[in-house]
DNA sequence: CGTGGCTTTGACCAGTTGGTCAAATATTGA
DNA sequence: TCAATATTTGACCAACTGGTCAAAGCCACG
């Protein structure tokens, strides 16, 4: 069967896609080459295109991956949950995946960019409304008098631009920063931060 | 003479590097080509040629235009001021930026995100050398407990990481917040989040 | 074993890329 | 006005690009 994932092509698959995403999250679609990709992967040219339709279909895959890991946190964050620790935990989260998927941050900072033109559908759909409901939790807990009154939309844009700096900023973070670990600090600055902005005096 | 600068010359230059940063922010270095800035430019390749040396040489002058709007308003900061009033006035400069030279942001940020190969050494000496200057007297402030203690360099970082997300995440900002203008939440939110930060009790 | 399908590759292709160059065309100053 | 100079361009080039293809190697299973 023509069909079947034998073992190698799995294999093969992940390296072409961990080669991927290595080469596309630097240089973006199109500043990245297969050759590039190739030599990362360790297979031939034409290997890569055994397994991938074209260097479009490699960068498709990486995003629809990307996409599922990006909007998960965001739906883990339940209403009924203690607002400030929700929020906190949630950022919280970011900034992980920021420190350990740095290269996935970057591919989709790279992406957005370059004016999302794979993406913008998700993001006017699908995030959109994930943000619209989380806004309203948002709105429901300052009214509660939970919070601190705040612009929900503009407090995740804080959170992500925030996490995400570390990430795609790294280079510039490390030369301001010598030889401290960037998220040492931070977390804490990140929780004083977001305590400062909501926590009801 | 081939030195003089004729008015010619001058209202070249200008169109080329319009072009080029309109080009170059969108899709960085590697993936930008030079009939896509010649075309923006409306000169033909040749001619682009003839005023600069090589795509090369277009880039890096954006580049080094670019560095100097970026680190001027950091020197801005008036270390006699009044703490809570410099650092927001830093930050709604930053943001005003942000909102009126979208493009140079996302120019850097294409450069930071793909190493920044040719201001690596910028960052990591005239940039830090002043974030080393404001840091200091950011810890004087808090010392004199005129602003609550914080860590200077992550909040350096929150200021340049949000108002610069506005610019280079445009796309995905207003697809999520739809007709409304990023920029007019922007400002408020930023200064509440500034003040719950800062302000001591 | 051997054979049929899976995997890999060298050779190749057409289109694009950054860049050159000589010739043609404007512009300027005496 | 006219020649010297500045500007513009069409034709061209070698290197690189994404992608194809037929042939060769490889491997599991009967």
């Amino acid at each position: 069967m023509t069909r079947a994932d034998t073992r190698i092509q799995k294999k093969n698959q992940a390296v072409i896609l961990e080669a991927g995403l290595k080469v596309f999250s630097q240089y973006g679609f199109r500043g990245s080459t297969l050759d590039q990709v190739a030599e990362a992967a360790g297979l031939s040219k034409p290997n890569l295109l055994y397994y991938f339709r074209s260097k479009d279909a490699i960068y498709t895959a990486l995003l629809a991956k990307l996409l599922e890991n990006w909007l998960e946190p965001l739906r883990a964050i339940d209403p009924m949950g203690e607002p400030v620790d929700e929020i906190l935990a949630y950022a919280t989260r970011k900034l992980d995946m920021s420190q350990h998927f740095p290269r996935e941050s970057r591919l989709f900072a790279n992406e957005i960019i370059q004016g999302a033109p794979r993406i913008g559908e998700v993001l006017s759909g699908e995030l959109r409304e994930l943000v619209d409901e989380i806004a309203v939790v948002i709105d429901g807990w300052a009214a509660a008098g939970r919070i601190k009154p705040v612009d929900p939309y503009h407090l995740i844009f804080t959170i992500w631009s925030l996490t995400q700096h570390y990430a795609d900023f790294d280079v510039q973070v490390r030369a301001i920063l010598g030889d401290v670990d960037p998220f040492d600090g931070a977390a804490t600055h990140l929780e004083a931060m977001l305590r400062g902005l909501l926590q009801p005096k």
